[in-house]
DNA sequence: CTGTGTGCAAACTCTTTGCATAAGT
DNA sequence: ACTTATGCAAAGAGTTTGCACACAG
């Protein structure tokens, strides 16, 4: 299940072709510029339309059709995560490590907390015939208010 | 900010209409039969197409508009408190206590994990300017496979 | 009576789908 | 060539809004 390696910041055009081929996905254009949008700035929390709009200001001609397609391939082949956090959006993220989230209230921005920095104790026995799939924390934040 | 009070179970037509009195929300026909729905069976976790087809059911007549309205007037006088663990619906929990979720993938069944039974170890520093107003576990479940 | 609440339908946002065309191997 | 991906526009789910009418105090 581990689709992860590492490669130089940021990566190459093959080192991202090599990535798709791995997934088994084939490196189209679109799927090549998205994923150079996605990885090449580290670490990143993004919504479809966002990556849409960042696309066509880097005149990469997609439709928002495709990014939804491309980023839903791209997290069954454990390339990226989804991020729920909000009732209304959804979020993608690039680092599929374990760890969780800050969420600003308001202005709905997504910020990793660094594995490690978070520790849940003891989660609790899921009910019978169930098992866990993953424990997410969320732990949202407001803007202290400047007086 | 604490507006809970203890009721028996299942509260009163009148316990009901103290608690709204008490939320300065107007006792109305709709509300009082939303609420006594929501009330009446204990915790529950409920989306508003959901409590608007209950309403339909129980011969309520109430518009989804109306539903959508109260769920969030109830949520502000903090009878309710909202579950974000779904990127696409939102669940209203009668429960607003201080607890988190367990949530089943696929059917999207919403659970409470009972206060204690989970403890968050060490909780981050928010980022500079910001404070913590809450901090949300939901513990993924998923059906076990059977053979 | 006066003001707040409600119902309805229309609008809106985010996301998915169907199908003809384009592009990768 | 053969297959898979893309674009477009339309449809879909969930939620919100605007305004005339209804109802609680």
């Amino acid at each position: 299940m581990d689709t992860n390696v590492t490669f130089s910041h940021p990566p190459s055009r093959s080192d991202i072709r090599a990535l798709l081929r791995r997934s088994g996905l084939r490196p189209t254009r679109q799927r090549l510029a998205l994923a150079e949008l996605l990885f090449a700035k580290g670490n990143r929390h993004i919504s479809a339309e966002l990556l849409h709009a960042e696309a066509m200001i880097h005149r990469v001609p997609v439709s928002l059709a495709t990014v939804y397609n491309t980023l839903h391939q791209f997290t069954g082949s454990g390339l990226l995560r989804e991020v729920i956090v909000d009732g209304s959006k959804t979020y993608f993220d690039t680092n599929t490590s374990d760890h969780h989230h800050f969420f600003v209230e308001g202005d709905d921005e997504v910020i990793d907390i660094p594995e490690g920095r978070l520790r849940v104790g003891e989660v609790p026995e899921p009910p019978p015939g169930y098992e866990i799939s993953r424990v997410d924390v969320v732990v949202r934040l407001r803007r202290i208010a400047r007086n």
